[in-house]
DNA sequence: TTAGGGTTAG
């Protein structure tokens, strides 16, 4: 701690301990109001945004009372200087209530969830009690991580009569949605004494989180007062649900509309593929007069990406690149990948070489379109390069590289990654994985080294696993092993029909169709074939 | 001095 700030608390310290002269007093009258200004000044500055100026001025005045450090941390927390609202509030001689909870608002906007549950628990042990403040905070930073507290939150709450907060209501029904919990939901919706509309808008997503589109309707119905969220939110909900004409019968009935309310609906029908519509409501949005952003573009790239419209995608391009937003990792990454699926890997590359800021997802793109486009070197040569930059890979990644070496033959090298990856970075082998595994054993002949690690597998391998299996020995003409896999077939249909290829190739034409008559019984139908499976 | 809703890429 700085010293004169130092003395200045121990002086405080002394004063509060003994009797106090009127002159004393008086004194300090002078000190409080001096230091409300100084305050007063320090606020303004963060509210200007000059925090080196708040902090020149925090700093040549050692008298600042726990309000000022408090400001000080906030401007910090605002400046998205998280390291430097840490030190100061290691620094403060006292915390109080709001300390802590600026200090974990900060670790909510920087994602952080296991350092905000380290605080909460130093909080609580500290003996200092929260507020409303803290609940709204930590059940929305607690989130997805930590769901399973809410319940034993919301006890706390209860104790320390704050339920009937509308923020901390609003928290706890986003909690209770994610832990699919209708009941909960509505009676902490009932809780809330005096709900504004954010109370009504957290019930509408509950309700259609969960799928209860008739109820989310008649709360919508109900709403005192409803404005452009609580129908971005109904529209949304819809969507979600599979109720794609419903969302865009109020879509077009809505009184008005913003961008993110166009963009909800351009993304519901990419995804479920429908791109074409997708693209035209694009056409509408802009000759509706409103500009696009970066959501905007990057659904649309990705509308691009799924019918392989070059043509549009590189318009799309040119006016990104015009607006600035290229800058946007979001908006590049989805440029990436609509350029490797429209079959120009030089400009996917390019794109990626200017990047000035890449991430796991860019990575994955790059990874991915080069295995997609047979660079199994090249791929794995970007992989390395993804580890120097110090991105750190997770299982897209890995699946985007197995891959790589499964369609380059690259047996040693695949199992070089797939053996380090939970060791080196701590991903885990998931089913996905030892697909890809099994595929690259398989179409390398080496049907053992495959069939052992679908019996080592640590979980029940699914039809992904068995049908990459199933096709090596068709490949590789393995039919006692293809045989052994029947008795599968009556959980995994998809089995039957892989067989009745097997035998047909081998000229069993008994066997062939009597799997193909048990395919028919148990009601499987061949795919419906397809670019995209997903 | 501290808190909450809707849209984005692999």
């Amino acid at each position: 701690m700085n010293p004169l700030r130092y003395q200045f608390h121990r002086a405080s310290f002394i004063f509060h301990n003994h009797s106090r002269s009127p002159n004393f007093i008086s004194s300090t009258c002078v000190c409080m109001i001096s230091t409300l200004s100084v305050t007063n000044l320090i606020q303004d500055h963060i509210r200007n945004g000059n925090i080196n100026d708040a902090r020149q001025l925090f700093d040549q005045n050692p008298t600042c009372d726990i309000v000022t450090w408090n400001s000080m941390i906030t401007g910090y927390i605002k400046n998205n200087q998280m390291q430097c609202a840490h030190n100061l509030f290691d620094q403060m001689p006292v915390r109080d209530v709001v300390s802590w909870n600026t200090m974990m608002s900060g670790l909510n906007k920087t994602k952080e969830p296991h350092k905000l549950y380290q605080f909460f628990l130093q909080m609580i042990r500290a003996g200092v009690i929260p507020n409303q403040f803290t609940f709204s905070t930590v059940i929305s930073g607690f989130m997805n991580a930590f769901d399973v507290l809410v319940p034993q939150l919301h006890g706390l709450i209860v104790h320390l009569g704050l339920h009937s907060n509308v923020f901390v209501g609003s928290a706890l029904m986003r909690g209770y949605t994610r832990l699919k919990d209708n009941e909960a939901l509505h009676r902490v919706f009932d809780d809330v004494v005096v709900k504004d509309v954010s109370t009504w808008n957290a019930l509408v997503v509950g309700y259609m989180e969960l799928g209860f589109t008739v109820e989310a309707q008649v709360a919508f119905d109900n709403m005192p007062e409803v404005n452009i969220i609580s129908w971005t939110t109904l529209v949304n909900g819809y969507i979600k649900n599979r109720k794609i004409d419903r969302a865009r019968s109020i879509f077009d009935n809505m009184p008005y509309k913003n961008v993110v309310t166009w963009t909800a609906m351009i993304k519901g029908y990419v995804q479920y593929d429908n791109h074409i519509d997708a693209i035209h409501l694009f056409i509408l949005m802009l000759k509706s007069g409103t500009g696009p952003n970066h959501f905007t573009y990057s659904t649309l790239l990705d509308a691009c990406a799924g019918c392989s419209t070059f043509l549009l995608g590189n318009q799309l391009h040119s006016c990104i690149l015009k607006s600035g937003l290229d800058r946007e990792v979001v908006v590049s990454t989805a440029l990436i990948d609509m350029y490797m699926k429209c079959g120009d890997l030089e400009a996917a590359l390019y794109v990626f070489e200017c990047m000035e800021t890449k991430n796991t997802v860019s990575w994955n793109s790059v990874i991915g379109g080069c295995a997609r486009h047979g660079l199994a070197n090249r791929a794995l040569c970007e992989f390395e390069k993804m580890i120097e930059s110090g991105a750190k890979p997770d299982g897209v990644t890995y699946v985007n590289l197995l891959s790589a070496c499964m369609h380059g033959g690259l047996v040693k090298e695949g199992e070089r990654h797939f053996n380090s990856m939970g060791v080196r970075y701590g991903v885990k082998a998931e089913m996905k994985h030892y697909s890809c595994m099994v595929d690259l054993y398989g179409k390398s002949g080496e049907l053992e080294k495959a069939e052992k690690l679908v019996k080592d597998m640590p979980f029940e391998p699914d039809v992904g696993v068995w049908g990459a299996l199933l096709s090596a020995c068709g490949l590789h003409s393995r039919y006692e092993l293809a045989n052994g896999l029947e008795n599968l077939a009556h959980d995994y249909p998809t089995i039957y029909s892989m067989l009745v290829k097997l035998h047909g190739e081998k000229g069993e034409w008994s066997r062939a169709v009597e799997m193909r008559n048990k395919m028919m019984e148990t009601g499987a139908r061949k795919q419906k074939a397809g670019s995209r499976t997903d």
